[in-house]
DNA sequence: GTTAAAATATACCAATTGGTATTTTTTAAT
DNA sequence: ATTAAAAAATACCAATTGGTATATTTTAAC
C-alpha cells in the first residue's frame, strides 16, 4: 500500500472536510472552510486536489462509504435474509453518532444539496442512492427465493418504503432535534419485516 | 387589499424565484439567478427587497404555504379524522406537478439546504416542519378522542412515520427519477391508517 | 397634461471567491 | 551531510459575488 506524505495529506483533507461538505453542501462550502477544517493552507490543498469539485466528490465518496460500508458489514455477518434486512435498521441504531458527526445522511443531503448546482456530484449521489436501494431490494428478492419472505410481496415497493422511512426519519430527527423520529421509523421497519415480509 | 405596482412586483419576484431557491438552495442561488428568473434587473429586485436573505425567506414561506395550504385545504373538506388524515397522501397524489415544479418538498429541501449555512432560514424551516408534524399529530389525537382510532396508538410515533414516508418518498422519487417510490409510500400511509390506526 | 413620487434600470464598487505562480520547507535517497 | 524532488506555505490574481448610488422611466394624483 502506497502511503506517501501526499497520500496521508489527501486522506487527512478528505476526512476533515467530509463532514463539512455534508453539513454545508457543495455551494455552501467555501475554500476557507476547507482551510479551517484541515488546518492546512490553500496551496497545500490545491497541491493535492485539482479543484474544489474534486475535494467535494471524494468527500462524498468517503461519507457514502462510511454509511454503506457500515451497513454492508453488519448485513454480511448474518446468514438468513430476515436478519440481513434487520441489520440495516440495527446499523443506524448502533451508529447514531456517525449521522451526528456527518450532520445527516450523506445520501439524502448530497442528493438535495448538489441537485441543480453541481451536475457531476448530483450524478454520483444518484448512483449511490440507487446502489443502496438495489442492495435492499436484492436482499428482499433473495429472501423471497429462499421462502423466508412471502411470495406475493413486491421487493421494489418494500425497498422504497424502508429507504423512505430511514431517510425521512433521519431528516425529521435532525431538523426537529428529536432522535425518537428516527427510532420510531427504525422500529417500524422491524415490524414491517416481521409482520409483512416474513412468510 | 393594497396592490400597488411594488406589491405586484414583490409577488412576481417571489413567485418566480421560489422554485429556484427550492432547487438550488440558499447558497447555490445567486443574484444572477434571481435576475434571470424574474426578468427584472438587480436594481428592481433590491428596490423591493432588503437583501438576498429576505427574498430567500419569503420564497420559502411562499413554497411552504403552497404545500401546507394545499394539504390543509384538502383536510378541511373532510369531517371525520380518518378522512382528514387520508387527505394528506391524497393531496400529494393530486399535486405531483407542484412538487415537480418546485423541485422537491420545500420543507425537506430547505431544512437540508439552509442548515449550517443560513441560520434564520434554517430556524424558519424547522418551525414549518414542526408545524406540519403538529398538524398530523393533532389529527391523530383528535381521531383518538372521537374513538375513530385505537386508544393505544401513539400519535407522535405515527405522525413521524407518516411524515417520514412522505418526505423520504419525495426525496427518493426525485433522486431516482421514479414517481413510484412516492406512490408506494402514499399507499402505505393509507394502509397504516386503515389497518393500524382505525379502531 | 403636468408633475412629484414611486418604481425600475444602469453603472458602479468593495468583498469574497476559486484558483495559480512562486517561494520556502520538508522529505528521503545517496 | 548533501541534494534533488516533493510538499506545503505565501503571495498574488482574475472573476464572481452581493450590494449601492445614481439616472431614467413609469405611475398616478391633480
Amino acid at each position: 500500500m502506497k502511503d506517501s506524505k501526499a497520500d496521508k495529506t489527501r486522506r487527512h483533507i478528505i476526512e476533515k472536510v467530509a463532514p463539512v461538505f455534508n453539513k454545508k453542501g457543495y455551494a455552501g462550502t467555501k475554500v476557507i472552510d476547507l482551510i479551517q477544517a484541515t488546518g492546512l493552507t490553500k496551496g497545500s490543498i490545491y497541491g493535492n486536489f485539482k479543484d474544489k469539485d474534486e475535494v467535494a466528490l471524494e468527500a462524498f465518496r468517503h461519507n457514502y462509504k462510511e454509511v454503506l460500508g457500515g451497513t454492508m458489514a453488519e448485513m454480511s455477518l448474518e446468514t438468513d435474509y430476515t436478519s440481513k434486512l434487520k441489520a440495516i435498521p440495527q446499523y443506524y441504531r448502533n451508529n447514531l453518532y456517525v449521522l451526528a458527526k456527518l450532520g445527516g445522511c450523506p445520501l439524502l443531503n448530497t442528493a438535495i444539496d448538489s441537485a441543480n448546482v453541481h451536475p457531476y456530484l448530483e450524478k454520483e449521489s444518484v448512483k449511490a442512492f440507487r446502489n443502496y436501494y438495489e442492495i435492499i431490494k436484492e436482499t428482499i428478492e433473495k429472501g423471497k427465493q429462499t421462502k423466508e419472505f412471502c411470495p406475493h410481496i413486491n421487493p421494489h415497493q418494500y425497498a422504497g418504503i424502508i429507504l423512505s422511512l430511514i431517510e425521512g426519519g433521519i431528516a425529521l430527527s435532525k431538523s426537529l432535534s428529536d432522535p425518537t423520529f428516527l427510532m420510531e421509523s427504525l422500529k417500524k421497519i422491524d415490524l414491517i419485516i416481521d409482520n409483512e415480509l416474513k412468510a
